[in-house]
DNA sequence: ATGGTAGCGGTGCTA
């Protein structure tokens, strides 16, 4: 089963780049992030007409999830919990009926600037929550995967110039220090496991020449419970995305499981 | 040191 994930930055303006690649890389399931639309207006049609089930958790303007899926979607949940008065749509959870029941949680985790403030303490808090979200998901004992737009530089090698992101949110000693705690409750980073090297990216602005300057950071992952790491079989970045016209400013991430 | 780009929605906010 190949599962992904993509920051589509507006599902509505990308949805041509996005059923392209759909075409071309034959995912399974996909978690979007930045769908920047209400339910309503969800472009469902071409995506149903590859032969996908669409879930999704938008609002108006900014934010926003979606689930698509070959495969059944059951208990599919909207919002993350901790925090009633939280309307920011950033969480979205399914069960995908396949050989084995896999519980997929799509994320777009707050970017946090500027930092310090109260953005930057809503990401912290946001975290906070995710952190108790995930641990009564891995007492289930089931093969659970968390995957989206984290926000979160882990580490130095993870950017092209660690140095510039000193005092951003995406890269603060806070953030990486409560990324770090969601793997120590005995996750697996995929794609730190496949590509341990640095240089390894998955975002680049649109500003100042990024992509083309390859100024690059890592903060687009994919977490694994141990029974769906046991299952892991290959990951990749789509990287080649970036370059086409009209891009996202994130790539898709995917990894196949043997599920 | 600064300004650089993009989507949404119809102005400024978010990133």
């Amino acid at each position: 089963m190949k599962i992904a994930t993509f920051n589509i930055n507006g599902v509505k303006a990308r949805i041509e780049a996005l059923t392209q690649w759909l075409t071309e890389a034959q995912p399974d399931v996909v978690l979007l992030q930045e769908i920047k639309s209400v339910d309503e207006a969800f472009p469902r049609e071409p995506l149903e007409s590859l032969g996908y089930n669409v879930e999704t958790h938008g609002q108006k303007s900014f934010n926003g999830v979606a689930i698509l899926s070959k495969l059944p979607l059951e208990d599919v949940t909207r919002g993350l919990p901790g925090d009633e008065a939280d309307e920011q749509a950033r969480w979205i959870e399914a069960t995908v009926v396949g050989k084995t029941a896999l519980r997929v949680c799509g994320l777009y985790l707050p970017n946090g600037n500027p930092a310090p403030g109260p953005k930057f303490d809503y990401k912290l808090a946001w975290m906070a929550r995710m952190q108790a979200r995930v641990q009564a998901l891995l007492a289930t004992e089931e093969p659970l995967v968390f995957a989206g737009d984290y926000n979160v530089i882990p580490q130095a090698e993870d950017a092209a110039h660690p140095e510039q992101w000193v005092e951003d949110a995406l890269y603060r000693p806070e953030s990486r220090a409560a990324f770090r705690r969601l793997l120590n409750l005995g996750l697996t980073e995929a794609i730190r496991t496949r590509f341990p090297q640095p240089g390894i990216y998955t975002f680049w602005d649109y500003q100042a020449g990024a992509w083309q300057r390859n100024n690059g950071i890592r903060i687009d992952h994919m977490l694994l419970s141990p029974q769906a790491a046991d299952r892991l079989r290959d990951a990749g970045i789509d990287k080649g995305i970036r370059a086409r016209d009209k891009p996202s400013d994130h790539v898709p991430v995917w990894i196949e499981l043997d599920a």
